[in-house]
DNA sequence: GAGGCGTGGGC
DNA sequence: TGCCCAAGCCT
């Protein structure tokens, strides 16, 4: 691997008002990104102040690697049914992965009914506010915790998900791509960047996010709508392309993945239990069709009956 | 740390 | 048409 080659720096500031930014000198990114931000945010549900934390949080599940559009309607029916974590938590966990619908990753579904379990036991009900506990909970990982914890409470927190990763390679380090995995450096420049008033902080997060989204797009990306594209790095340094090793993609056809979602398909669709006849018709290989479903079950995903019978679990796992 | 894990839209 | 991508998490 190469280390990605830093462009010229501009002459440094007096003194940055992002505090001691380390080795990170420069005008501070986040002014003008809030102001545009100010100007063109979407109007999000779960960013409107009624949303609450559990707005938030429900989001960020189904957010995770499932765009906008395709979670606007599957979220407003799920805090219509279950306003509460509490309300989540007295259900069957197959009536959430049933509500889940065709968002995708159904073990999302699985372990957000398991953070309102853990909420409704621990939490008393409540979204903890504390960056530790929110990941402690299922399904939650760094990205989730800060999210949370920055959107739904105001708190500053580096939130480094792919679009700010996106945004801070090309901006700073000058380059088209992040590294596949976030590394200790994008950690390091991301708190650096963090502006220290938390209100301020807080709103940053959301702005980078949404100018990765909208503006600064993997593909495509419009740097005439950027509010700091006279001060990107990849932008001054000609918008070198993406060299080194091809970014790792996904296959899907023809691998088990495909078959599982075929199989919570039909279970999603039935009321009650499906006979493995059923289920044995939706793909042709005997082998694969097994190890699917097997795998299926050990997720929990599926609840195997007596019977040769299956389906969406009743109970937890 | 590399791979597995759904689904559908856009180019 | 395929390929790439979309607010990751977990093992």
């Amino acid at each position: 691997m190469t280390v990605p080659t830093m462009p010229p720096k501009s002459p440094k500031s007096p003194h940055s008002v992002n505090g001691p930014v380390g080795d990170t000198p420069g005008e501070p990114l986040h002014t003008p990104v809030i102001d545009w931000f100010d100007e063109h945010a979407r109007d999000l549900p779960w960013r409107r102040p009624e949303a609450g934390p559990w707005g938030v949080m429900v989001s960020e599940f189904m957010l995770q690697q499932t765009p906008v559009s395709r979670v606007l309607p599957v979220y407003e029916q799920w805090l219509a049914r279950w306003p509460r974590p509490a309300d989540l938590a007295q259900e069957a966990p197959g009536e959430a992965v049933r509500a889940w619908g065709r968002l995708g990753y159904p073990r999302r579904a699985l372990r957000l009914h398991g953070a309102a379990v853990a909420i409704t036991e621990r939490h008393g009900g409540d979204v903890p506010t504390d960056h530790a506990q929110l990941l402690a909970l299922p399904g939650i990982g760094e990205y989730t915790a800060a999210a949370v914890a920055s959107f739904a409470y105001g708190q500053r927190h580096a939130v480094l998900d792919t679009n700010v990763r996106r945004v801070l390679a090309r901006a700073v380090t000058g380059v088209q791509y992040p590294p596949n995995a976030t590394t200790a450096a994008e950690r390091k420049l991301a708190r650096a960047l963090l502006p220290q008033d938390e209100r301020t902080a807080a709103r940053w997060a959301a702005a980078s996010m949404e100018l990765g989204a909208l503006v600064c797009t993997a593909k495509n990306e419009t740097c005439h709508r950027c509010p700091i594209a006279a001060q990107c790095a990849w932008q001054l340094a000609g918008k070198p392309e993406h060299d080194g090793p091809p970014r790792r993609g996904q296959t899907y056809a023809g691998t088990d993945r495909q078959v599982r979602g075929k199989l919570l398909a039909v279970l999603r669709e039935a009321r009650g239990p499906v006979p493995q006849a059923v289920l044995d018709r939706v793909w042709h290989e005997p082998v694969q069709r097994a190890r699917a479903l097997d795998g299926l079950v050990a997720d929990g995903l599926v609840e195997p009956l007596p019977g040769g019978l299956y389906r969406l679990p009743l109970t937890r796992s």
